[in-house]
RNA sequence: GCCGGAGUGGCGGAAUGGGCAGACGCACGGGACUUAAAAUCCCGAGGGCCGAAAGGCCCGUGCCGGUUCGACUCCGGCCUCCGGCACCA
């Protein structure tokens, strides 16, 4: 009746006519029953989508499909992550304008997007590297100085001799500048910080309300956050006026404690040198620890190097001596920079004790399978548990102990209580062009000097040349750097450092609320109705950093009375990657640009169409796992969607089309009927759990009963177009051209994307008879149709007529029965 | 090393709360249609054994053990792969 399914006929067609009646554009100033899901927030490095993104966008629109349907006020917003180091390469290399090679970027995955049929709400849309964005990086930057959450340090970069540049850690290779193959040099710059340890309870807290996200993501918060209760002790060094503070989590062991180790980058270190007689030895090995790369000191297996520094401390519980030494492994952003030896309780502290040949005093009773253990305990003066002091008090190593051993430690004033974090403060300054600049300003005479709020936004400037070795490009230009205090009115100098990007990532949510709004920097009234983000959907990759830099900003918005809600995103789901053959290794990876094993839709599109693409990405497996791409699949996609183009035409030939179309609604109770209602349950299930590969194969089942009941004859014309109906409307989230164009063929005026998801008569999805499986010890023997809700002594008397089942147990004493309804029946026998 | 996830046919995967293992699809084999091919449609298929066939039996979800009437699913131990973190005091 239909000619034949031609996507490249019908695509653009309804992608126009979706673009032209605004079908997605949600007004966000009208509250009532919002569903805002969130989708995504690409970063536009590359010029071309691949399958491997494909399948979160497609994912996102389909769910965003299957909300519109469910009657939620969806909210499918795009924005653009546009401010990064990949662009500032490509400026380099190619001499084309960051700014132009990122927009002409965001222009084509927008055709991308377009072309997979991807609705967004593009009237919200935003990109960070536009000065409306970033001025409100700023704004809240100074906000955040003001309250002391940002602040300035000195921290180390990787730089690159040749390049006159800073490094990222991924750009250093074993050591060398990635691109010029130069040494790479640890330098000390002073930078920005955002106090995120500050937060860090807070961040730890709100994860046990989320409940809605996976605990896989939750524990590798909790263990990035790395909350220790401990505590800090403090030792007396010979020749110091400062005692030096210790960070430990087991302060039960002080006794123990035979030597004390410090970071080289320790600030004590250069007094201890200058009083020490080894100070040339102590140099030399500062030096040497501080030129590994960072990557290298923290790599697996490196060896535990150190120096003793002739210097002595003393240790308060015993009031013996004890050596002072620096060594590699003691890292200066950990607690306090320092720490306490106890070779007999801590594994890494032993091996280091061995290495140098230091003490080993055991303070507890350790297994005495380990050899090393034995001969611990034979050191061990005691036949008891020795807490610490040398004083006995019949604590027993754990919690109680650690307690017992702080209050002491009060007590005595040899140091206190502490809680320490692994996470470290948040360092946000980059030093490149392509970012939000830092609204700071360098005063001869007043220092560092915020910029005023009515100078924002801090513009980048245009007058920028981009010729690789010459640092960060921002400080040539002159027009830029060279300003006058807002203070004293004098000759000053603008800070050159930009922000990192993820700084803009971390309030975007927010901003799609009212995305051009120059007075604020959020909606308050907007985001109190709307948030937070119903569903949030974002790869694995961003488990850690982006999520929670998220939850932080949020904090902080909201002790600023900005926003009312603590936590931004309620549901999250990550998917997995799509990973493909990489020819140059051989081996299967993860799909992406730099590794040269993309697949493009856009060839795919152009052979098969978008929804077949759309289809074969939704069936490849479930997406929250990573998947291998093939294209065996395309294929397959498309012949379903054919068999739909055929099996729709010909209901239509059964029910005729438009004004002379069946007007009698289904009723009645018949195979196909029951199929159409069963179908709709599955379907909506599985959408629900994020399953639409599943819901696939149900549509396809479904097909495949329709064409049968066409073939066969004998359902009625009603039942027939209430299942046509049914699968337009629950393949149409996966896909939305084919099965719009075969609606209006039916006659039905509108969009499916405003029509009702149907709803599924539970009388009809439940079958009346049931399968139950007959087991004899366990093992299944038979199989009975019985009438659903049969009682156990219905199916015993059903499965005793049945000559093959009652062979089982005939003759042979029946111990048992066990029965579930409209399922199984087993029959223990001896 | 630590934390998290996974391991099911030739392949992608299904089995939602302990109850028929292998849905759906790909590839494959056979058949129909065709002068032929493509396309399309139909049928078949986890492995082994018995049987001429109908059919029947045994084994089977990484490995070993346990709990249970019954285990892909729960418990203990191990192996492999993937992801994240790492001298974290």
């Amino acid at each position: 009746m239909f000619d034949r399914y031609h996507p490249s006929m019908i695509e653009p067609r309804w992608q126009r006519r979706w673009a032209d009646e605004r079908a997605a554009y949600v007004d966000t100033s009208v509250p009532g029953g919002e569903y805002y899901m969130l989708n995504m927030y690409p970063y536009p490095s590359g010029s071309r989508l691949h399958v491997g993104h494909g399948r979160n966008y497609i994912l996102g629109d389909a769910l965003y499909r299957r909300m519109r349907m469910a009657g939620r006020k969806a909210l499918n917003p795009m924005g653009w992550d546009a401010f990064g180091l990949p662009a500032e390469n490509a400026a380099i290399q190619s001499g084309v304008h960051p700014r132009e090679y990122t927009l002409a970027n965001i222009g084509r995955m927008k055709e991308q997007l377009y072309a997979l049929g991807c609705l967004y709400d593009w009237s919200k849309e935003l990109a960070s590297c536009d000065p409306d964005y970033y001025r409100w990086n700023q704004w809240l930057f100074l906000r955040m100085w003001e309250q002391g959450l940002a602040y300035r340090k000195t921290a180390p970069v990787n730089w690159c001799p040749g390049c006159r540049t800073v490094l990222a850690n991924e750009q250093v290779v074993d050591g060398r500048c990635e691109r010029s193959g130069d040494a790479v040099e640890i330098r000390d710059l002073t930078q920005w910080f955002f106090r995120v340890t500050d937060y860090a309870d807070r961040l730890l807290e709100g994860l046990d309300r989320l409940t809605h996200w996976s605990d896989r993501v939750k524990t590798m918060q909790r263990n990035w956050i790395g909350r220790s209760e401990g505590a800090e002790v403090f030792f007396r060094i010979d020749g110091l006026t400062e005692p030096l503070t210790v960070f430990t989590t087991r302060p039960d062991t002080l006794y123990g404690a035979t030597f004390l180790a410090l970071a080289p980058e320790h600030p004590a270190v250069p007094q201890l040198a200058a009083r020490s007689p080894r100070r040339a030895e102590i140099e030399t090995f500062v030096e040497r620890v501080r030129r590994e790369s960072r990557l290298e000191r923290e790599a697996e297996g490196g060896e535990k190097e150190g120096l003793d520094t002739g210097v002595l401390g003393i240790n308060p519980a015993t009031g013996e001596t004890i050596p002072v030494w620096l060594a590699n492994f003691v890292l200066p952003e950990y607690g306090t920079g320092a720490i306490m030896g106890v070779p007999a309780h801590d594994e890494r502290d032993f091996e280091f004790a061995r290495k140098y040949g230091l003490a080993v005093r055991p303070v507890y009773r350790v297994g005495d399978a380990d050899p090393d253990g034995a001969a611990m305990n034979e050191a061990l003066p005691h036949g008891g548990v020795l807490v610490h002091s040398g004083s006995w008090d019949g604590t027993p190593n754990g919690p109680e102990a650690i307690s017992v051993a702080i209050r002491w430690l009060e007590e005595k004033g040899f140091g206190r209580g502490r809680v320490g974090y692994r996470l470290r403060d948040w360092l946000i300054s980059r030093q490149r062009y392509w970012g939000t600049p830092i609204p700071a300003i360098h005063c001869p005479t007043c220092g560092v000097v915020p910029v005023p709020d009515a100078d924002l936004p801090v513009r980048l400037p245009d007058d920028v040349a981009f010729r690789g070795a010459e640092g960060n490009p921002l400080e040539q230009s002159e027009a830029f750097v060279k300003t006058t205090c807002p203070k004293c009115g004098g000759p000053a100098r603008r800070e050159t450092d930009t922000m990192d990007t993820f700084v803009d990532s971390s309030w975007y949510y927010l901003r799609f609320l009212n995305p051009a709004d120059a007075e604020r920097i959020v909606d308050t009234e907007r985001v109190e109705r709307w948030m937070p983000v119903d569903q949030y959907i974002g790869g694995i990759e961003h488990a850690i950093l982006h999520l929670l830099y998220a939850r932080f900003i949020c904090r902080v918005l909201y002790d600023m009375k900005l926003v009312s809600i603590e936590e931004p995103f309620e549901r999250l789901f990550n998917q997995g990657m799509i990973t493909s053959l990489n020819p140059a290794t051989g081996k299967v990876e993860k799909m992406s640009k730099s590794r040269g094993n993309t697949v493009s839709p856009d060839d795919l599109i152009a052979r098969y169409g978008a929804d077949t693409v759309r289809l074969a990405t939704m069936f490849i497996g479930p997406p929250e796992k990573e998947s291998e791409w093939s294209e065996d699949g395309v294929a397959g996609a498309h012949r379903f969607l054919n068999r739909v183009w055929e099996t729709v035409s010909r209901a239509a030939e059964v029910t005729g089309v438009g004004q002379a179309a069946v007007s009698a609604s289904a009723s009645g109770d018949t195979g196909l009927r029951r199929w159409t209602h069963r179908t709709i349950e599955r379907v909506t299930d599985d959408f629900d759990r994020f399953h639409p590969h599943t819901a696939v194969a149900a549509l396809m089942e479904f097909q495949k009963a329709l064409a049968d009941a066409l073939e066969s004859g004998g359902e009625s014309p009603a039942a027939i177009r209430e299942a046509a109906d049914t699968l337009l409307e629950l393949l149409h989230p996966v896909a939305p051209h084919v099965t719009q164009e075969l609606w209006e063929r039916l006659g039905h005026p509108g969009f499916l994307l405003d029509q009702a998801w149907p709803h599924a008569d539970p009388a009809l999805a439940l079958s009346t008879d049931v399968v139950l499986v007959v087991q004899v010890n366990g093992k299944v023997r038979g199989k009975l149709s019985v009438a659903r809700g049969a009682s156990e002594s219905e199916a015993m008397a059903r499965a005793r007529e049945d000559e093959r089942i009652r062979s089982w147990f005939e003759g042979r004493e029946i111990t048992r029965t066990v029965f579930v309804p409209d399922r199984l029946l087993n029959v223990v026998v001896r």
